[in-house]
DNA sequence: TTGGCAATTTACTAACTAGTAAGTAAAATA
DNA sequence: TATTTTACTTACTAGTTAGTAAATTGCCAA
């Protein structure tokens, strides 16, 4: 059993990465298969479809996350610390390998890839948008944050640049996505 | 010549529609041959390969994106006016059947696709970003625009923000997207 | 020690992929 | 009118894809 847990963790662990790095139909079974030494028929011994094993990867993710957001040692953080961690999540995925958000990557294959996996990115997306509006409409009260308008507004521009700030960074290279958090910075801050 | 000119430009089209909708991985020669009612040889005949289909794509639309900005019909607008004609690019792709950007999907399936179509999408983009820049520098000049710090970095973020605003808003909807254009208006003008 | 279960391999399939070689009908050219 | 070129189709290939059924291995409990 555990060495049973240990295949299917490093399944999902790769699957995970490879979605970020080439796309849910960017790679194949063979793929991981090779990579880890078992045959293909093994990963669907654990995950009978690849649309359920896309499912596992993002279900974990968004665990993840909610786990996250939730431990005292986030939750507790002031709002502009806050905004850092979650800063700090994307330059992460840029610094490893060039990843890109795995909800970004989803949405642009939004219509190539299983309806369950699109409810999936929808709820994940929601998810992230929700923390981050509540975090800034947060921060705006205690009046470290300054913007206008709607905060669910300002966080889906947030989100969507840093999605889009590491696909930007794939073509232009890194110092493009840290000119746009740096931007954001000073725009919120100042 | 011209029925060829016909079919070869009805190719390019669906080509540079699907590329938006499923991405380059996304689509294959069957659709592309069944929906113009040819054979998928008649598309190897235009362009060898998947490869050169996709450079040819890319280097229309940047061909065509720089007879627009060099046009006096917006080459001579007021900064404010030019953004608005960008922004409005945008918004139409979204309205086209939720397409994204194409530098955006080119960049998320950047490690699966050929080295020349990453070329491609490295010249792109440096073409929006640069005259994005440009447009936001003269308008800061003209007093117009307020932002603080380098216009490239500024613009890096608007144009990330496009990007991943189209794919946000596949996942939560068009309102998404009219919320970051509506944001960016603000932050710049107020 | 034996029966059973979990995890895996072997060996396979059907569908789809880009790409090719050879042939054809019609139009342009000489 | 004869020849060449354009724009295809027909018919095929080799490789890859997710997925399956059946056999096999190794551990664990009765």
């Amino acid at each position: 059993m555990s060495k049973s847990s240990n295949t299917k963790r490093a399944i999902l662990n790769l699957a995970e990465a490879l979605m970020q790095d080439k796309g849910f139909n960017g790679f194949s079974y063979a793929h991981i298969a090779s990579e880890l030494g078992v045959k293909n028929a093994a990963i669907h011994y654990h995950f009978p479809s690849k649309e359920a094993l896309g499912g596992a990867v993002v279900q974990r993710y968004r665990d993840r996350f909610q786990l996250w957001v939730n431990n005292p040692s986030v939750k507790d953080l002031p709002p502009v610390k806050k905004l850092e961690w979650f800063f700090g999540i994307y330059s992460d995925m840029r610094a490893d390998k060039g990843k890109v958000c795995l909800a970004g990557s989803l949405e642009t294959e939004f219509n190539v890839i299983p309806e369950s996996l699109r409810a999936q990115t929808k709820a994940l997306t929601n998810e992230l948008l929700s923390w981050l509006a509540a975090t800034l409409e947060e921060g705006r009260r205690a009046g470290v944050f300054h913007f206008t308008g709607d905060p669910t507004r300002k966080a889906s521009l947030i989100l969507s640049s840093l999605q889009g700030g590491l696909q930007l960074a794939r073509a232009l290279g890194t110092d493009m996505f840290h000119a746009v958090v740096e931007q954001h910075k000073q725009d919120l801050l100042v």
